[in-house]
DNA sequence: CCTGCCGCAAAGGTATGACTTATTCAAGAG
DNA sequence: CTCTTGAATAAGTCATACCTTTGCGGCAGG
């Protein structure tokens, strides 16, 4: 999963500090610095800077040096700087960009999940959901955490839209973040996990419209708690 | 915008070729090979290497190679992979990708645009949809097609969101493409045009419910375009 | 004092050779 | 037949040299 190697090291250090505004828009950094402040080659480093310039983050020109784009720029969507940002000061701001996503994608998802889910995904849904309401009423917090990000990617997966399946990833790491910063109730709310039910119960019975509503009251109910616990 | 020098070239022949699947899922390249086929450093083609590595396109092991992922792995939110998979025999699984993805946050981009645009953006909305009204008369497709993509880009960027702003370029290439492809009537159809107008004045006048029906209805058509074009 | 040309120097870009390390595969020992 | 071991291979890293672009300062001329 991770970029391997030195320059993967160097990036697991750069990044999040340029994420989290640590080196500031306009900073510029110098190879010859990094290599020594790091004790690698060339090499590394000039790959390390090249992935970073792909996530438009940084770029590089000759007789300046590395200079940090502005955040305006950067490619949002990469997996790798939604972590990043999810991790540092940006926390915040991500969660809220994220639930707006969540709320336009996952209804859509849920609405083609009821068309085009195979019977697998039927199965696999009922039963996520079962296990959804048993460890809720357990208190089970991160049982019911790992299953409901099973929940949401399978139906992301199941919606037969690669763009969508994509986003399964992104969505787990939003559910494990408000989870571990105590961004959710101790108790998994019975309204919530009953809504997860209706949207299995209508996936699997090819109701697109019933499973459309239901997914679209569950994200938009988190995306309200995460604006009322963030503050406004 | 494009990486620049060689590694970029290395990019751009490299990219397109294992988005079209010319380079098939599983094939493995030698770096020293490529030093050969391009005439270049391993400096370079490791660079080149490493974002197709970065993007989850390439896996480099050692004692292996460099093997093509699978697609279903790959980044298909980064830009570049999304041109390349326009570019290419993948054109259409593409689109039709990009057109669901457009159902699902259009609608929303409009609604909060109605709640978070500044009076300069309802502003350019406004004369947005006019010159739209008027290209399409004239049957001016090029100019229609610029003013159409500003449009959607403006009500992208009005939303506030800055992972919706970003689908800003992405949309666009879709509009392009599929004007490019004949995709489209000779001549935009005036109902079309007729949600433009309708969208920009919820927008300027702070409906969101209208502006989300209006834009639902422009993106649902053009999918339903889509589909009748491609075949099912 | 301002303007424009020119050349230097600083920084990234590329090339190359040597060396390191992980990993596959096959040969040989048990 | 299995397990071990070793050699071959390809990527990973380093150090160095040289090329190319470009910002800036100085100098000449207006």
């Amino acid at each position: 999963m991770e970029i391997q190697g030195l320059p993967g090291r160097l990036l697991a250090d750069l990044g999040p500090a340029i994420a989290s505004g640590e080196i500031p828009e306009g900073a510029v950094l110098r190879g010859e610095e990094l290599e020594a402040r790091y004790g690698v080659s060339r090499t590394v480093v000039r790959e390390a800077i090249r992935i970073l310039e792909s996530m438009r983050m940084v770029a590089s020109r000759r007789r300046v040096g590395i200079t940090v784009q502005p955040k305006s720029g950067w490619d949002v969507f990469d997996p790798l700087v939604i972590r990043w940002r999810l991790a540092g000061a940006d926390r915040s701001a991500q969660l809220r960009s994220l639930g707006s996503l969540r709320v336009a994608v996952e209804p859509a998802a849920a609405a083609l999940a009821a068309v085009h889910a195979t019977d697998d995904q039927r199965r696999e849904l009922g039963a996520l959901a079962v296990e959804l309401t048993v460890t809720a009423r357990a208190a089970d917090l991160a049982t019911f955490l790992r299953h409901d990000i099973a929940f949401h990617a399978t139906i992301l997966r199941a919606s037969g839209n690669e763009m969508f399946a994509h986003l399964g990833d992104t969505v787990g790491a939003v559910l494990t973040g408000r989870t571990e910063h105590q961004l959710m109730p101790h108790q998994p709310e019975p309204y919530a996990v009953k809504l997860h039910r209706e949207v299995a119960d209508a996936i699997c019975t090819g109701q697109a419209d019933a499973a459309e509503q239901a997914m679209r009251t569950i994200v938009q109910g988190a995306l309200a708690e995460l604006d009322a616990t963030l503050g406004s």
